[in-house]
DNA sequence: ATACGATCTTAACCTATGTGAACGAAAAGC
DNA sequence: GCTTTTCGTTCACATAGGTTAAGATCGTAT
């Protein structure tokens, strides 16, 4: 049941997993299936855990001062997602995160996540190479929104991501762009144009 | 001597960690003198190494196709620095990192660095506490960047860093921004008519 | 002290994106 | 099936920041 989660932490760690240690490792996730539009991790509620989006489609978000929403991270199949500060703090998170089609997810307790390192060294070091990944890929989206335009970013995104706009609303792709969906209306305008 | 590095250390993993530890660590700390303008991680030339600055100033940054500069972070007293990724894949970096000041670093290499997380489990707790909280404020960071104008990105970096403009050349300040360094002139200008 | 290069300022003009509003189309509720 | 939101498009106009270029300052080496 829990095999993608399997291949993900083997694929990283560029090793396999035992029978054994997957075993132990399945026991500690548990499956979570929510309908589309369901908020599950909400900025001010403690949410120790995190999520492995086994299917379906979810986005991390921020609402600014003046209301609006702004993407951080969408997660699609196979990604990991939740407030990682929250999760080890204990403190309420900085983000909310949200489904964005009914989704199947499977959730680990921080509990379990602290036997998990303990008891798996190799799923510890799955984990510090999942945050160093996350880490260095969010410094490069920071140099890369300062020297690319949005027509340029959006480009990106779709073919790094191709199925992204039959599945997710356009507003949210503007906020994950950093615009509003007016100007990613124009951008695509411009882009139909020029073909 | 690198006394400096035990407080940072005990600081962010909230315990002491004892004479013997401290001494271990010590070892794997090789301090490094550098004058102002030394570019010490290029792009493209492996660097297992990471860098603690003791005294001084850094900024780490990319060159984008048409050759500009953008900033990703400045690195003060106090502050890891270093190209993660090329620090453990071993393969050449995405970053560079040059001193603006002179400065003294301590460096520890990667060798080095798998010994003091095998043998100094503090040490292990203190680096995915690091890495944590660079990549939350990463996140943070973007989403900053999409909800606050220039200005208002020019107020926070220098009510967190009052010294920040007496150290560093302001055509960096802007790359950090985001801004070319005619308009952070520009906003400085509104803002000094507004008082 | 002088001279040179690097940095900062200012200003006029340009462009990408924001704003507000109207409209149509698609989706959701009844 | 009809109605009501929600979402996407388009347009006219506003604005933040980019571009270019000219001077003014500052720093450093000679």
């Amino acid at each position: 049941m829990q095999n993608n989660i399997r291949k993900n932490i083997e694929v990283k760690i560029n090793q396999k997993l035992t029978d054994a240690e997957f075993e132990k490792l399945s026991a500690w996730f548990v499956p979570l299936q929510l309908e589309s539009k369901e908020q599950f991790v909400t900025e001010g509620k403690v949410s120790r855990n995190l999520y492995f989006v086994d299917s379906g489609a979810t986005h991390t978000f921020i609402v600014d001062k003046k209301g609006e929403v702004h993407t951080v991270q969408f997660g699609l199949e196979g990604y990991w997602i939740g407030d990682m500060y929250s999760f080890f703090s204990g403190n309420p998170p900085i983000f909310n995160v949200e489904t964005l089609e009914s989704s199947t997810l499977f959730a680990m307790q921080h509990a379990d996540f602290e036997k998990a390192c303990e008891q798996i060294p190799k799923f510890e070091m799955f984990f510090r190479i999942l945050v160093q990944n996350g880490y260095l890929s969010s410094l490069q989206r920071i140099a890369k929104n300062f020297s690319e335009d949005a027509e340029q970013r959006y480009l990106t995104l779709i073919k790094n991501h191709p199925d992204l706009p039959q599945r997710i609303p356009q507003y949210l792709v503007a906020s994950y762009l950093g615009i509003k969906p007016q100007s990613l209306s124009r951008i695509r305008q411009n882009l139909a144009k020029k073909k």
